[in-house]
DNA sequence: GCAACTGTAACTATATTGGTTACAGACGAT
DNA sequence: ATCGTCTGTAACCAATATAGTTACAGTTGC
């Protein structure tokens, strides 16, 4: 199975774009909240620039943003700009042909991974961006109305960290 | 996510034995048949047989076989043996506690993960070994009525690979 | 006892991901 | 026009996971 953490990182940074609304915000802000390097984060944004998920600026007062509503990015879109290979794979080298499970067997495995992925697909491909900023959003008022009895959610800014 | 093939080898290994009905099979035999070295396919064995899917026996005239009978076991019991990771993984490191959105980005992609993780389970709980054999024996006949017109499966010993 | 297995440790090889440094090119501000 | 700040990208290193290999102790049937 996956060992890779790219999903969830490509679903954080998509979060704070959408948190951010519509302002853009450069690689070392979202690096600060990840917590990486801005180069990993840069060479993400560049693959979620070709799915066409976030654009971004170059220059001085460059940075990025979301190229669509939340609601309009699923988290299907962001598994297949980042991490499309699929849940599982097949023998590193084929299997004996010579017996008659090795001949086959990749056959039948393919069936069973196209069922297991197609089953991921359908879960992902029912959630969007403003649902997780959705689910997101009362975690931090909880957070903070332990030190602001008033919660002002708007006010918590990305880019303050 | 998963890049590992330790599921397809597997579920490849259980179906050899299912195939080979309750003959136990050397390493040696596994190993030709999946294309790899006896020692992977018997520190795999070792997985198997703690999940009770298989039994070893050591000492000459030894070997493996199943434990159940082919239609009790899916490949769900083959993927918590082998593979049990769950298909997304977190951030390698924490991200930033002091972002409203790194805080508690985690808490959300759990659940997302929990969904999809629930969603490959209930695949993979709806197949047996046996639906493998099943699947694969078409696959096996056409192959082999290419020389052998009147198919007679049983003769196709694993042994032989 | 001997031969043929399994179980397992120790090591190497290979692949993937993540992290780092460095730098060319874009672009707004002045 | 040039300067500072940003993106895009190449090149490289580190860390991790899996696969493959050799070696050998222990088990068991003959």
């Amino acid at each position: 199975m996956s060992t890779s953490s790219r999903f969830a990182v490509a679903v954080h940074v998509l979060t704070l774009m959408a948190w951010a609304d519509d302002e853009s915000l450069k690689s070392e802000q979202v690096a600060e909240s990840v917590k990486t390097n801005p180069v990993v984060i840069r060479r993400m944004l560049c693959e979620l620039a070709e799915s066409k998920l976030v654009v971004s600026q170059t220059g001085a007062t460059g940075g990025s943003k979301l190229a669509r509503q939340p609601e309009q990015i699923t988290l299907l879109d962001i598994y297949q700009a980042v991490d499309s290979r699929g849940v599982f794979s097949l023998h590193r080298h084929p299997p004996n042909r010579h017996c008659p499970v090795g001949v086959n067997i990749g056959t039948v495995l393919n069936q069973v991974l196209d069922e297991v992925d197609s089953a991921v697909e359908r879960v992902l491909a029912n959630i969007t961006i403003k649902d997780v900023v959705s689910r997101l959003k009362p975690c931090v008022s909880t957070a903070v109305s332990k030190r602001k009895p008033a919660g002002k959610e708007q006010a918590l800014s990305v880019r303050n960290y």
